[in-house]
DNA sequence: ACCCAGGGTCATA
DNA sequence: TATGACCATGGG
């Protein structure tokens, strides 16, 4: 019972949703910015605290480096945890600052670029790689909560799998191509937003063929513990 | 009145 | 290293 191979997986969801054309961001800055903002929290939230900043000129890495933190909690209050992120955005902020000013940051291997943004205080695996992905262009896969989803429905592993041995599944069995991993990344997105939560059911689901736990059958079926095999 | 959302950090054992 | 608490808003 081989599960069908992710980049099957990708071309029927491109089939069925179109290129998304990720991320959606004015500029580099805005992306790393959501990225930011977005974490554990819904987009929506994060359009308005966005909004938010440019109404008040403020979406700009020196200016929020330099911002008062309350002030700048405030602006994007909308967002949730936004003390918190406040904070993180100030560290990024001066990071980027630092080293985007023809230090080289774009001349960086992606794997040393990769570890000076996880060193950035608020900035973990997923974030990073969102950041290299769509405001860096590295070609990277990004693992979130509904890529583990949807995959652990498909049975190509089990929830429990850590970060990097996800994006190494993924890794050795995907071409690294940047549009190939933006794109499907998207993808993943918007079709597990829809079809892939926390219900067990998924009628309807333009993947469902290839679900086994598609229409709430319900059944528990045995799951590969290990997605290593070479 | 719940449940969840495009995570990450920190304290504890 | 592995689990749990914590961060917090807005929509369903």
């Amino acid at each position: 019972m081989s599960s069908i191979p992710p980049v099957q997986v990708y071309k029927k969801l491109l089939a069925v949703y179109g290129p998304q054309g990720w991320w959606p961001a004015d500029s580099p800055f805005e992306m790393m910015v959501g990225a930011i903002l977005t974490q554990n929290t819904s987009w929506q939230n994060v359009e308005t605290a966005i909004a938010n900043l440019k109404a008040h000129n403020m979406l700009d890495c020196e200016l929020i480096a330099s911002s008062n933190l309350q002030q700048l909690g405030e602006v994007i209050r909308a967002s949730g945890f936004y003390m918190q992120k406040a904070r993180y955005l100030q560290q990024f902020s001066l990071f980027y600052y630092n080293n985007s000013k023809r230090k080289g940051l774009s001349k960086w291997p992606t794997s040393i670029l990769r570890n000076r943004l996880l060193a950035v205080h608020g900035i973990g695996p997923e974030t990073a790689d969102s950041i290299l992905l769509y405001a860096l262009d590295r070609p990277v896969f990004v693992v979130d909560a509904y890529t583990k989803r949807l995959f652990m429905r498909l049975e190509h592993f089990d929830y429990e799998l850590g970060y990097d041995s996800i994006q190494h599944y993924f890794k050795q069995r995907l071409p690294e191509s940047l549009p190939l991993f933006q794109e499907f990344h998207a993808l993943i997105v918007e079709h597990a937003k829809r079809f892939c939560k926390t219900k067990p059911l998924c009628s309807r689901c333009p993947l469902a063929s290839d679900c086994p736990t598609a229409m709430g059958s319900g059944a528990e079926i045995n799951r590969p513990k290990h997605p290593d095999v070479d």
